[in-house]
DNA sequence: GTTTAAAGTGACACAAGTGTTACTTTGGTC
DNA sequence: GACCAAAGTAACACTTGTGTCACTTTAAAC
Protein backbone atom coordinates (compact mmCIF):
# COMPACT_ATOMS: atom_id res chain seq x y z
CA UNK A 1 0.00 0.00 0.00
CA UNK A 2 2.62 2.22 0.11
CA UNK A 3 6.95 2.56 -0.22
CA UNK A 4 9.06 -0.40 0.24
CA UNK A 5 11.25 -0.29 3.17
CA UNK A 6 14.96 0.37 2.96
CA UNK A 7 15.58 -2.08 5.94
CA UNK A 8 13.72 -5.59 7.36
CA UNK A 9 12.78 -5.30 10.85
CA UNK A 10 15.29 -8.20 11.45
CA UNK A 11 18.29 -6.53 9.92
CA UNK A 12 17.68 -3.63 12.04
CA UNK A 13 17.74 -6.18 15.39
CA UNK A 14 20.55 -7.42 14.28
CA UNK A 15 22.34 -3.83 13.54
CA UNK A 16 20.91 -2.96 16.92
CA UNK A 17 22.51 -5.72 18.43
CA UNK A 18 25.83 -5.39 17.72
CA UNK A 19 26.83 -1.70 17.98
CA UNK A 20 25.25 -2.72 21.35
CA UNK A 21 28.08 -4.90 21.89
CA UNK A 22 30.56 -3.01 20.33
CA UNK A 23 29.88 0.71 21.72
CA UNK A 24 28.26 -0.23 24.66
CA UNK A 25 24.74 1.41 26.09
CA UNK A 26 25.81 4.73 26.62
CA UNK A 27 27.80 5.08 23.28
CA UNK A 28 25.29 4.09 20.97
CA UNK A 29 23.31 6.08 19.52
CA UNK A 30 20.99 6.63 16.23
CA UNK A 31 23.17 7.70 14.15
CA UNK A 32 25.43 4.69 14.19
CA UNK A 33 22.06 2.60 13.24
CA UNK A 34 21.39 4.51 10.23
CA UNK A 35 24.90 4.61 9.13
CA UNK A 36 24.89 1.30 9.29
CA UNK A 37 21.44 0.76 7.61
CA UNK A 38 22.11 3.11 5.12
CA UNK A 39 19.20 5.35 6.02
CA UNK A 40 18.65 8.77 7.27
CA UNK A 41 18.89 9.36 11.17
CA UNK A 42 15.11 11.18 10.96
CA UNK A 43 13.66 7.83 9.23
CA UNK A 44 14.36 6.07 12.51
CA UNK A 45 12.90 8.29 14.43
CA UNK A 46 9.62 6.84 12.52
CA UNK A 47 9.71 3.72 14.42
CA UNK A 48 10.90 4.27 17.76
CA UNK A 49 10.84 7.47 19.91
CA UNK A 50 14.25 6.88 20.96
CA UNK A 51 16.91 4.30 22.05
CA UNK A 52 15.94 2.98 25.09
CA UNK A 53 12.28 2.08 23.39
CA UNK A 54 14.36 0.62 20.26
CA UNK A 55 17.16 -1.21 22.68
CA UNK A 56 14.14 -2.06 24.64
CA UNK A 57 12.36 -3.69 21.50
CA UNK A 58 15.07 -5.73 20.53
CA UNK A 59 15.69 -7.05 24.47
CA UNK A 60 12.19 -8.71 24.03
CA UNK A 61 13.11 -10.32 20.49
CA UNK A 62 16.58 -11.94 22.08
CA UNK A 63 15.13 -12.80 25.03
CA UNK A 64 11.90 -14.51 23.21
CA UNK A 65 14.44 -16.61 21.00
CA UNK A 66 16.86 -17.23 23.71
CA UNK A 67 13.32 -18.78 25.98
CA UNK A 68 12.54 -20.98 22.83
CA UNK A 69 16.18 -22.51 23.41
CA UNK A 70 15.90 -22.95 26.94
CA UNK A 71 12.26 -24.78 26.24
CA UNK A 72 14.30 -27.28 24.24
CA UNK A 73 16.50 -28.06 27.12
CA UNK A 74 13.69 -28.77 29.22
CA UNK A 75 12.55 -31.34 27.05
CA UNK A 76 15.61 -33.29 27.24
CA UNK A 77 15.72 -36.76 29.30
CA UNK A 78 18.04 -37.11 32.35
CA UNK A 79 19.89 -33.65 34.37
CA UNK A 80 23.57 -34.76 33.19
CA UNK A 81 22.20 -34.26 29.61
CA UNK A 82 20.25 -31.33 30.50
CA UNK A 83 23.02 -29.71 31.88
CA UNK A 84 25.55 -30.39 29.14
CA UNK A 85 23.01 -28.92 26.63
CA UNK A 86 22.51 -26.35 29.02
CA UNK A 87 26.17 -25.10 29.42
CA UNK A 88 27.19 -25.32 26.05
CA UNK A 89 24.11 -22.85 25.54
CA UNK A 90 25.10 -20.20 27.18
CA UNK A 91 28.91 -20.69 25.36
CA UNK A 92 26.78 -20.80 22.14
CA UNK A 93 24.47 -17.54 23.20
CA UNK A 94 27.59 -15.36 24.62
CA UNK A 95 25.79 -12.71 23.95
CA UNK A 96 22.73 -13.07 26.52
CA UNK A 97 25.07 -11.64 29.39
CA UNK A 98 26.22 -8.81 27.89
CA UNK A 99 22.99 -7.84 26.80
CA UNK A 100 21.28 -8.51 30.14
CA UNK A 101 24.09 -6.02 31.84
CA UNK A 102 23.09 -3.43 29.28
CA UNK A 103 19.73 -3.64 30.03
CA UNK A 104 20.48 -3.31 33.56
CA UNK A 105 22.90 -0.05 32.89
CA UNK A 106 19.96 0.70 31.25
CA UNK A 107 17.24 0.70 33.98
CA UNK A 108 19.81 2.56 36.25
CA UNK A 109 19.79 5.46 34.04
CA UNK A 110 15.95 5.53 33.62
CA UNK A 111 14.13 7.55 35.72
CA UNK A 112 10.73 8.52 36.20
CA UNK A 113 10.11 9.40 33.17
CA UNK A 114 9.95 6.40 30.83
CA UNK A 115 8.17 3.83 34.17
CA UNK A 116 6.51 1.60 31.40
CA UNK A 117 9.77 0.31 29.42
CA UNK A 118 11.16 -0.02 32.81
CA UNK A 119 8.39 -2.40 34.28
CA UNK A 120 9.02 -4.30 30.69
CA UNK A 121 12.39 -4.60 31.11
CA UNK A 122 12.40 -5.92 34.54
CA UNK A 123 9.89 -8.62 33.86
CA UNK A 124 11.81 -9.38 30.72
CA UNK A 125 14.61 -11.71 32.95
CA UNK A 126 11.62 -13.79 34.98
CA UNK A 127 10.55 -16.32 32.79
CA UNK A 128 14.00 -17.13 32.36
CA UNK A 129 14.69 -17.49 36.12
CA UNK A 130 11.74 -19.56 36.19
CA UNK A 131 12.93 -22.07 33.09
CA UNK A 132 16.34 -22.16 35.18
CA UNK A 133 15.08 -22.37 38.55
CA UNK A 134 12.69 -25.41 37.35
CA UNK A 135 15.98 -27.10 35.73
CA UNK A 136 17.85 -26.49 39.01
CA UNK A 137 15.11 -27.52 41.39
CA UNK A 138 15.13 -31.62 38.68
CA UNK A 139 18.72 -31.40 39.58
CA UNK A 140 18.65 -31.32 43.34
CA UNK A 141 15.71 -33.76 43.18
CA UNK A 142 18.01 -35.98 41.08
CA UNK A 143 20.55 -35.54 44.05
CA UNK A 144 23.16 -34.45 41.54
CA UNK A 145 23.12 -31.15 42.67
CA UNK A 146 24.34 -30.17 46.15
CA UNK A 147 20.64 -29.65 47.78
CA UNK A 148 21.79 -27.29 50.19
CA UNK A 149 23.76 -24.37 47.85
CA UNK A 150 21.34 -21.59 46.65
CA UNK A 151 19.76 -21.94 43.35
CA UNK A 152 20.79 -18.11 42.73
CA UNK A 153 24.79 -18.35 43.58
CA UNK A 154 24.27 -21.83 40.74
CA UNK A 155 22.10 -19.93 38.30
CA UNK A 156 24.81 -16.71 38.76
CA UNK A 157 28.03 -18.88 38.54
CA UNK A 158 26.90 -20.57 35.19
CA UNK A 159 26.03 -17.16 33.65
CA UNK A 160 29.12 -15.53 34.94
CA UNK A 161 31.23 -18.27 33.18
CA UNK A 162 30.60 -17.24 30.21
CA UNK A 163 31.52 -14.12 30.79
CA UNK A 164 35.35 -15.11 31.21
CA UNK A 165 38.04 -13.51 29.11
CA UNK A 166 39.64 -16.36 27.04
CA UNK A 167 42.92 -14.14 27.07
CA UNK A 168 45.70 -17.24 25.97
CA UNK A 169 42.98 -18.56 23.42
CA UNK A 170 42.57 -21.61 25.14
CA UNK A 171 40.96 -24.03 22.27
CA UNK A 172 36.95 -23.48 22.44
CA UNK A 173 35.99 -27.35 23.43
CA UNK A 174 38.79 -27.64 26.00
CA UNK A 175 38.27 -24.50 27.42
CA UNK A 176 34.29 -25.36 27.70
CA UNK A 177 35.44 -28.70 29.13
CA UNK A 178 37.30 -27.27 31.86
CA UNK A 179 34.49 -24.76 32.88
CA UNK A 180 32.13 -27.64 32.97
CA UNK A 181 34.29 -29.63 35.54
CA UNK A 182 35.08 -26.50 37.69
CA UNK A 183 31.21 -25.94 38.34
CA UNK A 184 30.57 -29.63 38.66
CA UNK A 185 33.45 -30.55 40.80
CA UNK A 186 35.33 -27.81 41.34
CA UNK A 187 39.45 -26.63 41.08
CA UNK A 188 40.49 -28.73 44.47
CA UNK A 189 41.53 -32.60 43.83
CA UNK A 190 39.52 -35.10 45.77
CA UNK A 191 41.24 -36.10 48.59
CA UNK B 1 54.86 28.45 48.32
CA UNK B 2 51.53 29.32 47.12
CA UNK B 3 47.50 29.37 47.69
CA UNK B 4 45.89 26.47 49.59
CA UNK B 5 44.21 23.41 47.47
CA UNK B 6 40.63 23.06 48.19
CA UNK B 7 41.02 19.08 47.60
CA UNK B 8 43.70 16.86 48.27
CA UNK B 9 44.81 13.80 46.04
CA UNK B 10 43.25 11.00 47.80
CA UNK B 11 39.88 12.82 48.00
CA UNK B 12 40.07 13.05 44.02
CA UNK B 13 40.54 9.58 43.50
CA UNK B 14 37.87 8.95 46.08
CA UNK B 15 35.24 11.00 44.06
CA UNK B 16 36.90 9.68 40.26
CA UNK B 17 36.20 6.05 41.83
CA UNK B 18 32.99 6.70 42.83
CA UNK B 19 31.71 8.52 40.58
CA UNK B 20 32.88 5.83 37.63
CA UNK B 21 31.33 2.83 39.11
CA UNK B 22 28.60 5.23 39.53
CA UNK B 23 27.82 6.22 36.13
CA UNK B 24 30.42 3.82 34.18
CA UNK B 25 33.04 5.21 31.91
CA UNK B 26 31.26 7.19 29.17
CA UNK B 27 28.85 9.04 31.60
CA UNK B 28 31.80 10.32 33.59
CA UNK B 29 32.82 13.42 33.03
CA UNK B 30 34.82 16.28 34.50
CA UNK B 31 31.05 18.16 35.37
CA UNK B 32 30.91 15.65 38.05
CA UNK B 33 33.95 15.68 39.83
CA UNK B 34 33.82 19.62 39.76
CA UNK B 35 30.12 19.40 41.30
CA UNK B 36 31.44 16.39 43.96
CA UNK B 37 34.53 18.59 44.69
CA UNK B 38 32.97 21.57 44.87
CA UNK B 39 35.46 23.46 42.86
CA UNK B 40 35.55 24.56 38.98
CA UNK B 41 35.58 22.43 36.22
CA UNK B 42 38.68 24.27 34.46
CA UNK B 43 40.84 23.82 37.90
CA UNK B 44 40.50 20.02 36.89
CA UNK B 45 42.24 20.70 33.79
CA UNK B 46 45.05 22.09 35.65
CA UNK B 47 45.87 18.18 37.04
CA UNK B 48 44.66 16.01 34.27
CA UNK B 49 44.48 16.97 30.62
CA UNK B 50 41.43 14.97 30.30
CA UNK B 51 39.30 11.77 31.53
CA UNK B 52 41.69 9.08 30.20
CA UNK B 53 44.51 10.86 32.06
CA UNK B 54 42.86 11.15 35.12
CA UNK B 55 40.87 7.55 35.27
CA UNK B 56 44.46 5.84 34.15
CA UNK B 57 45.83 8.24 37.49
CA UNK B 58 42.81 6.43 39.79
CA UNK B 59 43.84 3.12 38.40
CA UNK B 60 47.27 2.99 38.91
CA UNK B 61 46.60 4.28 42.27
CA UNK B 62 43.91 1.19 42.96
CA UNK B 63 46.33 -1.27 41.44
CA UNK B 64 49.06 -0.24 43.34
CA UNK B 65 46.48 -0.76 46.67
CA UNK B 66 45.64 -4.48 45.43
CA UNK B 67 48.99 -5.39 44.96
CA UNK B 68 50.03 -4.35 48.11
CA UNK B 69 46.95 -7.00 49.85
CA UNK B 70 47.72 -9.53 47.40
CA UNK B 71 51.33 -9.72 48.10
CA UNK B 72 50.08 -9.77 51.87
CA UNK B 73 48.44 -13.19 51.25
CA UNK B 74 51.02 -14.52 49.78
CA UNK B 75 53.07 -14.87 52.92
CA UNK B 76 50.41 -17.13 54.47
CA UNK B 77 51.67 -20.66 55.03
CA UNK B 78 49.80 -23.16 53.36
CA UNK B 79 47.96 -23.26 50.51
CA UNK B 80 44.36 -23.69 51.93
CA UNK B 81 44.69 -20.75 53.88
CA UNK B 82 46.11 -19.07 51.36
CA UNK B 83 42.82 -19.92 49.13
CA UNK B 84 40.66 -18.56 51.80
CA UNK B 85 42.28 -15.37 52.50
CA UNK B 86 42.42 -14.56 48.62
CA UNK B 87 38.40 -15.55 47.99
CA UNK B 88 37.88 -13.06 51.16
CA UNK B 89 39.87 -10.66 49.46
CA UNK B 90 38.23 -10.95 46.48
CA UNK B 91 35.00 -10.32 47.98
CA UNK B 92 36.25 -7.51 50.07
CA UNK B 93 37.30 -5.88 47.00
CA UNK B 94 34.43 -5.93 45.27
CA UNK B 95 35.18 -2.80 43.11
CA UNK B 96 38.32 -4.28 41.45
CA UNK B 97 36.66 -6.51 38.62
CA UNK B 98 34.39 -3.61 37.29
CA UNK B 99 37.36 -1.02 37.52
CA UNK B 100 39.38 -3.53 35.47
CA UNK B 101 36.58 -3.64 32.70
CA UNK B 102 36.34 -0.36 32.67
CA UNK B 103 40.11 -0.21 32.17
CA UNK B 104 39.37 -2.77 29.19
CA UNK B 105 36.39 -0.65 27.62
CA UNK B 106 38.80 2.46 27.93
CA UNK B 107 41.63 0.60 26.08
CA UNK B 108 38.56 -0.21 23.17
CA UNK B 109 37.34 3.34 22.71
CA UNK B 110 41.20 5.07 22.54
CA UNK B 111 42.33 4.91 19.23
CA UNK B 112 46.06 6.07 18.14
CA UNK B 113 45.91 9.21 19.62
CA UNK B 114 47.35 8.66 23.30
CA UNK B 115 49.70 5.36 23.19
CA UNK B 116 51.56 6.14 25.82
CA UNK B 117 47.99 5.96 28.14
CA UNK B 118 47.25 2.38 26.25
CA UNK B 119 50.50 1.35 26.99
CA UNK B 120 50.58 2.11 30.56
CA UNK B 121 46.87 0.80 30.96
CA UNK B 122 47.93 -3.01 29.14
CA UNK B 123 51.12 -2.92 32.15
CA UNK B 124 48.52 -2.61 35.12
CA UNK B 125 46.71 -5.89 35.49
CA UNK B 126 50.70 -7.93 34.44
CA UNK B 127 52.22 -7.85 38.02
CA UNK B 128 48.77 -8.87 39.76
CA UNK B 129 48.53 -11.77 37.26
CA UNK B 130 52.09 -12.87 38.19
CA UNK B 131 51.66 -13.00 41.62
CA UNK B 132 48.12 -14.72 40.94
CA UNK B 133 49.51 -17.40 38.54
CA UNK B 134 52.25 -17.95 41.83
CA UNK B 135 49.74 -18.86 44.05
CA UNK B 136 47.90 -21.00 41.71
CA UNK B 137 50.94 -22.65 40.95
CA UNK B 138 51.69 -23.59 44.50
CA UNK B 139 48.50 -25.49 44.67
CA UNK B 140 48.82 -27.37 42.17
CA UNK B 141 52.15 -28.23 43.73
CA UNK B 142 51.09 -29.11 46.67
CA UNK B 143 48.60 -31.28 44.85
CA UNK B 144 45.26 -28.75 46.08
CA UNK B 145 44.49 -27.68 42.77
CA UNK B 146 44.24 -30.25 39.77
CA UNK B 147 46.92 -29.61 38.12
CA UNK B 148 45.68 -30.48 34.45
CA UNK B 149 43.40 -27.50 34.24
CA UNK B 150 44.32 -24.30 32.90
CA UNK B 151 45.61 -21.18 34.84
CA UNK B 152 43.70 -19.17 33.07
CA UNK B 153 40.27 -20.87 33.81
CA UNK B 154 40.45 -20.92 38.18
CA UNK B 155 41.68 -16.89 37.87
CA UNK B 156 39.17 -16.27 35.32
CA UNK B 157 36.23 -17.62 36.85
CA UNK B 158 37.89 -16.64 40.23
CA UNK B 159 37.39 -13.35 39.14
CA UNK B 160 34.02 -13.45 37.78
CA UNK B 161 32.44 -15.15 41.30
CA UNK B 162 32.60 -11.13 42.61
CA UNK B 163 30.77 -10.04 39.94
CA UNK B 164 27.66 -12.49 40.60
CA UNK B 165 25.04 -10.22 41.63
CA UNK B 166 23.38 -11.49 44.94
CA UNK B 167 19.59 -10.56 43.99
CA UNK B 168 18.14 -12.32 46.73
CA UNK B 169 20.20 -11.06 49.19
CA UNK B 170 21.86 -13.86 50.58
CA UNK B 171 23.80 -13.21 54.09
CA UNK B 172 27.24 -12.54 53.11
CA UNK B 173 29.11 -15.27 55.45
CA UNK B 174 26.61 -18.04 53.85
CA UNK B 175 27.39 -16.44 50.28
CA UNK B 176 30.89 -16.61 50.62
CA UNK B 177 30.60 -19.82 51.79
CA UNK B 178 28.84 -21.08 48.98
CA UNK B 179 30.96 -19.59 46.17
CA UNK B 180 33.62 -21.01 48.32
CA UNK B 181 32.44 -24.67 48.37
CA UNK B 182 31.49 -24.22 44.70
CA UNK B 183 34.56 -23.39 42.93
CA UNK B 184 36.53 -25.97 45.23
CA UNK B 185 34.42 -29.03 45.51
CA UNK B 186 31.65 -28.06 42.84
CA UNK B 187 27.98 -28.31 42.74
CA UNK B 188 27.95 -32.01 41.82
CA UNK B 189 27.00 -34.46 44.72
CA UNK B 190 30.03 -36.71 45.34
CA UNK B 191 29.16 -40.49 43.77
C1' DG C 1 -2.57 8.75 -14.83
C1' DT C 2 -4.22 10.41 -10.51
C1' DT C 3 -4.60 9.73 -5.71
C1' DT C 4 -3.03 8.21 -1.34
C1' DA C 5 -0.34 7.09 2.53
C1' DA C 6 3.63 5.07 4.25
C1' DA C 7 8.77 5.58 3.79
C1' DG C 8 12.28 8.52 3.69
C1' DT C 9 15.03 13.03 4.04
C1' DG C 10 17.60 17.74 5.07
C1' DA C 11 17.66 21.20 8.04
C1' DC C 12 16.90 23.41 12.37
C1' DA C 13 16.95 24.54 17.27
C1' DC C 14 18.42 22.57 21.29
C1' DA C 15 21.27 20.27 25.04
C1' DA C 16 25.46 18.76 27.11
C1' DG C 17 30.25 17.95 27.34
C1' DT C 18 35.18 19.58 25.84
C1' DG C 19 39.35 22.15 26.18
C1' DT C 20 41.42 26.76 26.28
C1' DT C 21 42.17 31.52 27.47
C1' DA C 22 42.48 35.55 29.95
C1' DC C 23 41.63 36.71 34.23
C1' DT C 24 41.32 36.89 39.67
C1' DT C 25 42.47 35.08 44.30
C1' DT C 26 45.49 33.68 47.80
C1' DG C 27 49.34 33.01 50.82
C1' DG C 28 54.25 32.59 51.47
C1' DT C 29 58.87 35.25 50.57
C1' DC C 30 61.71 39.22 50.49
C1' DG D 1 53.37 45.95 51.57
C1' DA D 2 55.21 44.52 47.07
C1' DC D 3 55.72 40.49 44.32
C1' DC D 4 55.15 36.12 42.60
C1' DA D 5 53.66 31.76 41.51
C1' DA D 6 50.39 28.27 42.23
C1' DA D 7 45.27 27.62 42.67
C1' DG D 8 41.15 28.74 41.01
C1' DT D 9 37.48 30.63 37.83
C1' DA D 10 34.04 32.51 34.13
C1' DA D 11 33.36 32.62 29.69
C1' DC D 12 33.92 31.30 24.94
C1' DA D 13 34.14 28.56 20.74
C1' DC D 14 33.62 24.03 19.39
C1' DT D 15 31.78 19.25 18.90
C1' DT D 16 28.42 15.70 18.94
C1' DG D 17 24.10 13.77 19.63
C1' DT D 18 18.80 14.76 20.08
C1' DG D 19 14.13 15.19 18.51
C1' DT D 20 11.03 17.49 15.30
C1' DC D 21 9.12 19.50 11.08
C1' DA D 22 8.06 20.55 6.57
C1' DC D 23 9.01 18.43 2.71
C1' DT D 24 9.89 14.76 -1.15
C1' DT D 25 9.74 10.02 -2.98
C1' DT D 26 7.56 5.81 -4.17
C1' DA D 27 4.49 2.07 -5.23
C1' DA D 28 0.03 0.12 -4.78
C1' DA D 29 -5.10 1.11 -5.47
C1' DC D 30 -8.50 3.06 -8.00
Amino acid sequence: MARERKFTTRELFHAVKHLLLEHGYDAFHFGLMAERLEVSRASLYKYYKNKDELITALMNDEMDAFLVELAAVEQIEGFEAQYDRLVDLFFQKKDVLPLIQIARHMMQRMEADSQQQRQQLEQLPLAMYETLQRLIAQGKQAGVLKAHLPDSVMLGLLFQTIAVPNHYNIPHAEWVAAMKEVLGQGMFTAR
